[in-house]
DNA sequence: AACGTTCTCGTAAACGTTTACAGTCCAGCT
DNA sequence: AGCTGGACTGTAAACGTTTACGAGAACGTT
């Protein structure tokens, strides 16, 4: 029945008449007589009994806490991966503890330090930026640990991390089928590890498609959210006129929709928009807009499944997994459309 | 220096030459001696001492850690709620612990007992559902909680929420100050804490504005997202043709302007749009929609103020905050705009 | 009947801290 | 000189579990 004061291992051994050893074996499923079972369940229920979290954890050396660390709570594509990295170790049996390292470099260390704490078992830590710091950090970790990303050189950890390169061809590709030449490139700050490999595979894409680059049509917004965008893409539609936008986010590129459509352009007629991370404001947008899903939600699947999987046995060779880019096409290239 | 073996207070206290006692007090900055307090620190840096959360919380009879349990952890309105939390939280030396509770109001019940536990020193819910059960669950937990919308009958509890009832007020206000006169509806599940308040909120708006109300004006989407937004409004505009339509979300005031626009209508010339809770996605979209803030990041804030305080001070007075809707205006709805 | 197995259960240690208490030392009093 | 008191430090208990170990009972075997 319902109570409000705690009750503990002596207080259900002493009203089941037996040792607390005894208790916490049948409470565990190990083997015990009919007659001690039945009177230590009896006592439990009675008493509202219930475990402590953190006296188990000591005793057992597992706190059953997964650390996530992503650098913006906010950023779709960051909420997708939290929900499903969420839905896998929940699963498993294990809690999610959420921090958000911000753009400071120094909540990252902090948060490193502070797993060697324990209180988590390990972590997943997407980071943003990748100061010389970090690396030494991650090296003296006693816990395991996933980055979703790259890693800093010379680190060895389990690793998944999207083709950014790849997915930038899939989106050039895409548009210069149409015939498309004047591919303008929307970035987040290139100094991110994102922006820098999305730039690469931008210019990459380009050359590989012998199409002409133009710095003018190249343009960098402050971060990776639609305020930014829209200022990035305005400045890029003073300059120049692309017949196809790529952006490095869906943020950045209903941003650059918009502004192109308020400024009279008509999308995809006179300008193309592709977007990149597939999240669900590319379907929302109007018209919704061509994104490649460069794999977030199975990025963090398949994080959440190594860490899970390096709790377990712990001597596994290091694993690194990369996954493929996907295209889904929608209205904003689709000049048939309608 | 990066080390990956554990270390302990004993550890410490051996290289250090003092006893435990010692060590734990330099380090937690009791007074000590000048020369003992020297020799400690130095110790601990030569070992890289990290003293052990758990051991600590076993002890103190604290975790440092809150919980947070949202009913969809993709919905951007308790995305910003989270952040909110978060950010609050963290600055106050706690860590977060999230718990997605999706739709089964089982989770809701898992989580009291697994609070009772003791993983977590308070908890922050916003259920969606509300069942007889989760009322004795509450009473019965011994940690303070702190909820985001209504309370079960008969649960006193610190609680914050908002007014939907005002919301709407201000939402079909703003619509009928404009001489429109067909305002229609489309809400979420109406079996739902907001679903329901929304209804509630929208008839009476409409029943003090003297507008009529038009059953088939009024549709219910299976839930709270885009897609079953799409199909609602798509019902809606099928029986009906209003002048406004006042949603009950952002997502769904999307769907219905998507939905209406490519139907061929005018927004906001023909039909206007007002969303609810004034997320993100109310600015990004195109045309903006006016949306209803019914506070969710000031809300937000205040749980996790109010949860703070109580554990400060548990036999506080209950209290309970209610916060005022606020109108935002954009682009869905302002006829004067361009 | 003696002995080895197996089963069940209690005793006690351990996990790594914090902290009440008592002890030591020394200075400053009377 | 003897006492009081303060400053510091060490001893040990405690938080609530899990679990190694051993004692005893029950049972089967020879």
């Amino acid at each position: 029945m319902a109570q409000a004061k705690k009750s503990t291992l002596t207080l259900v051994a002493e009203r089941a008449g037996v040792s607390i050893a005894s208790v916490s074996r049948v409470l565990n499923g190990q083997p015990a007589s009919e007659a001690v079972t039945e009177r230590v369940r009896a006592a439990a229920a009675e008493l509202g009994y219930v475990p402590d979290a953190t006296a188990r954890s000591l005793k057992v050396g597992r706190t059953e806490q997964i650390a996530l660390a992503v650098a913006d709570v906010g950023n779709p594509v960051y909420v997708s991966m939290m929900r499903e990295i969420s839905e896998v170790v929940t699963r498993a049996g294990y809690r999610l503890v959420l921090s958000s390292t911000g753009s400071d470099p120094r909540d990252q260390i902090d948060l490193l330090v502070g797993l060697n704490r324990g209180f988590a078992d390990g972590l997943i830590l997407s980071p943003l930026r990748v100061p010389e710091e970090l690396g030494t950090q991650l090296r003296a970790s006693r816990f395991p640990i996933v980055i979703i990303g790259s890693l800093p050189p010379g680190v060895e950890l389990d690793n998944v991390r999207a083709d950014s390169v790849a997915g930038m061809a899939l989106a050039v590709d895409h548009v210069a089928d149409q015939g498309r030449e004047r591919v303008a490139f929307v970035n987040g700050p290139v100094d991110t590890v994102p922006g820098a490999a999305r730039r690469g595979g931008y210019l990459k894409a380009l050359a590989a498609r012998g199409l002409r680059r133009d710095t003018g049509a190249e343009v960098e917004a402050r971060d990776f959210t639609y305020r930014a965008g829209l200022d990035a893409a305005a400045r890029l539609l003073e300059r120049c006129t692309p017949d196809a936008i790529v952006c490095a986010n869906d943020l950045l590129a209903i941003a650059a929709l918009n502004v192109a459509s308020r400024g009279g352009l008509r999308v995809p007629d006179d300008v193309a928009i592709v977007g990149m991370d597939d999240t669900d404001l590319a379907e929302l947008a109007n018209p919704a807009i061509t994104s490649v899903d460069l794999g977030a939600t199975t990025r963090a699947k398949a994080a959440a499944e190594l860490l899970l999987r390096r709790l377990d046995e712990p001597d596994a060779p290091v694993q690194q997994v990369v996954i493929e880019p996907k295209l889904t096409v929608r209205a904003s290239t689709e000049r048939s459309a309608r």
